[in-house]
DNA sequence: TATCGTAGAGAACGATCGTTCTCGTGGGTA
DNA sequence: TACCCACGAGAACGATCGTTCTCTACGATA
């Protein structure tokens, strides 16, 4: 049956993708190979270069799975409070949790930006689509508080420095840090 | 002569140096092979392998020589300003003259701890010295301006995102908006 | 001048990796 | 039942990389 074969191969590439983002966002790409990939799937190497023709697009449909969710996560926090200045602090409680999480290892985006921004395209291609995508967010829950474009930047900006910090130093702190930078800046910018 | 032998080193170590810095930084340490440091540094592979045992070492050679020149930079802008308040804006003024270098690819602590941060020990250990040394020196110029430690951890967040954002973006402006930021806190911050 | 040690150029080695190919098997169809 | 095809398991291939080895030439010393 023709929908029983895209079941099945629905199924398989989300055994694949598990299996990758896995071993890609804690050990890196670069350093784990596709027969890794096969053995951690279940997946042969034959089926498995059906689904993704080349490791690059793997790591592409990694990284894009990976932000539909961490987006989704994140805002599914964030709208559990209706305050709409809350909101925008809420975004660093989701990030304390997530930085304090066992398999925490940095920012996917960051991460695969590092490794390859500067030989694949395509990786850099989805690493910008997930930066603008969750700044827009982010100015966006500023702008539903009455708060200036500017302001979401920077909210943006401390967001992005505590990513990177909390992975370098292996502690949670950096999300505590940004929250009360970000409610300083709230309080500063609400009346001019 | 013993002495000639020990220049000798030293100019030959600088020159490999040279050549890595300009190859790890613009294409990713990974990406990079002995070969081309060879071909690009004018030495024989016998005497890179004499002046560093491993490409681990050069890697770990290249950030720490890096993380001493960029501070030194960093300080050298800075300590232009006397004002105490100002030089810690002064810290995005130079920022913002690096993100628009051409040659400005990210930060190269931030891309090695992306790379290698998973996998190798040394290399992560060195990203981990420039970040506290980093985050200690900003600390510092907080406290010279009878500022908070908080206000001091709160810039260097600031700073580490538009770094990373910097990269991915490929514009410079990060710098201003993390420096309108960090403006921002310091009067929110001066009087309680 | 004859010799010895050193250094450079680059081949070679062993490992790894992405990708493809071969082989054997099992299930569906006439 | 006989045939065919699709798939899985894993070997194989070609490229690359870190590292070492070989060979040759040269410069210092007795």
């Amino acid at each position: 049956m023709d929908t029983a074969d895209a079941d099945a191969a629905a199924a398989a590439a989300e055994r694949a993708l598990d299996a990758a983002e896995r071993l890609f966002y804690q050990r890196g790409i670069q350093s784990v190979g596709m027969d890794r990939i096969r053995t951690e799937s279940g997946l042969s190497l034959k089926r498995l270069y059906q689904l993704f023709p080349a490791k690059e697009r793997l790591v592409e449909a990694y990284l894009e799975r990976r932000d539909e969710r961490w987006r989704r996560d994140l805002a599914e926090h964030v709208e559990r409070h209706e305050d709409p200045e809350r909101r925008i602090l809420a975004i660093f409680d989701w990030l304390g949790e997530w930085f304090a999480a066992p398999d925490f290892n940095g920012c996917a985006w960051i991460n695969a930006y590092g490794e390859l921004g500067a030989t694949s395209d395509p990786v850099a291609r989805q690493v910008r689509l997930h930066k603008t995508a969750f700044k827009e967010y982010v100015t966006d829950l500023a702008a539903r508080a009455d708060l200036p474009e500017s302001l979401g930047e920077q909210v943006f900006l401390l967001a992005e420095g505590a990513m990177a910090t909390a992975a370098i130093t292996g502690t949670p702190t950096p999300a505590a840090q940004a929250s009360q930078a970000a409610h300083l800046l709230i309080t500063a910018t609400r009346r001019p």
